[in-house]
DNA sequence: CTATTTTTATACCACATGATACAAAAATAA
DNA sequence: TTATTTTTGTATCATGTGGTATAAAAATAG
């Protein structure tokens, strides 16, 4: 750590840091990370060159970071939906809705899957991205098949059905949402195609 | 046209034009949209700027035709692979191995779908690019969607069950090999997803 | 009040970028 | 040969880029 816990010494910081990572995310998720300017995110964050040195480094190390902060949101936001042993029609069900709703968060056009939609297009000629990339969307394969398991010990689908199958699944169709959203779908169209992955995956 | 069929006057081209989209395809195929440069497009297509723009015009025009490039090697693909009336299931083997196939075909590390890994990441900000992204993902949805319902006819596939909504199961089971063979996963263990996919669409 | 510490604000730098002007080169037409 | 047409090659331009040096500002410590 480059600060301690309460550093009272020195002039005050001007910004929250947590709120100006939040800002520096929703500049990359829009235009990815190659057109995204410094310009952009001084003025998103509302802070100067040298603050965002300050706190997070350079460029590409603040793009890692805002991985982190989108990584911690998705993987909260399925813990949420995806840990309680209701109905398992009604937790997918949660869990699709949720992604909707982040999907179409955007003020304007919505931008789908940060990971999916922008993080993806960085992936080959960055390693440690790619990386971090793989290892966020086999969370995804894993919360599903956890989440479907449970739903088979309480005998909601058929024991016999391979979990880990039907998870990757539940994972596709989630992708499918992402990319689709991002490419301009309705949120209708997807709600009704998520609804009806759900009855094969529960059948 | 800018340019008549056989133009004899004039210096002879010292370049082949479909075979630069190519190169001009590889490129931001890679690195996406905004991280090619133009001398990097020079680099790999062997031509200078001035050539590149009466060829194709600047770089957005240069982007629009690659994308369009390759929309026609998919669907030519797609066309290849589902309109048999073969056994379904090896139908749709063999287009999940053609698909794989291109998303494995960089010379290293592998650059899975243009569209799903690349494109997506324009589509926020550019509603033309937006459009043809989501026309190309619309057709997958379609080709699936035909294929499976004409095993339905023969009786291979239950006809109580949806088309429309298998047909995009198995798209976004594409989608699922076109993210994660980007992300760095094994073309075995998406094989061995698809397999499993395949006898989850066909049961 | 003075010294010290930390952040902010402005200005700047070297470089890469997309795009183009212009002349030489290489072909055909007359 | 000469004129014309088209492409190539080089050089250049204006701008945007990531990154940083430096000094002022705003707080605390003694």
């Amino acid at each position: 750590m480059v600060q301690k816990e309460n550093s009272k010494r020195g002039r005050p910081r001007a910004y929250d840091p947590d709120a100006a990572l939040d800002s520096v995310l929703d500049v990359f998720w829009r235009a990815g990370y190659s057109a995204s300017s410094l310009d952009d995110i001084c003025e998103a964050t509302g802070m100067n060159r040298p603050s965002i040195y300050a706190a997070f480094g350079d460029k590409r190390s603040l793009y890692l970071k805002a991985i982190d902060r989108y990584r911690a949101i998705s993987r909260e936001q399925m813990r949420e939906t995806l840990s309680g042993d209701g109905p398992i029609r009604d937790t997918l069900r949660g869990a699709y809705r949720r992604a909707l709703d982040l999907y179409y968060s955007g003020r304007d056009t919505p931008l789908g899957c940060f990971m999916v939609g922008a993080v993806i297009n960085e992936a080959v000629g960055d390693p440690e991205i790619r990386a971090s990339l793989a290892e966020g969307l086999a969370r995804f394969d894993e919360g599903f098949t956890r989440t479907i398991a449970r739903a088979q010990a309480r005998g909601e689908i058929n024991s016999e059905r391979d979990a880990a199958t039907l998870g990757k699944i539940a994972s596709s169709a989630l992708y499918y949402i992402a990319t689709r959203s991002r490419a301009g779908e309705t949120r209708e169209a997807l709600e009704d195609f998520v609804e009806k992955t759900i009855g094969i995956i529960c059948a």
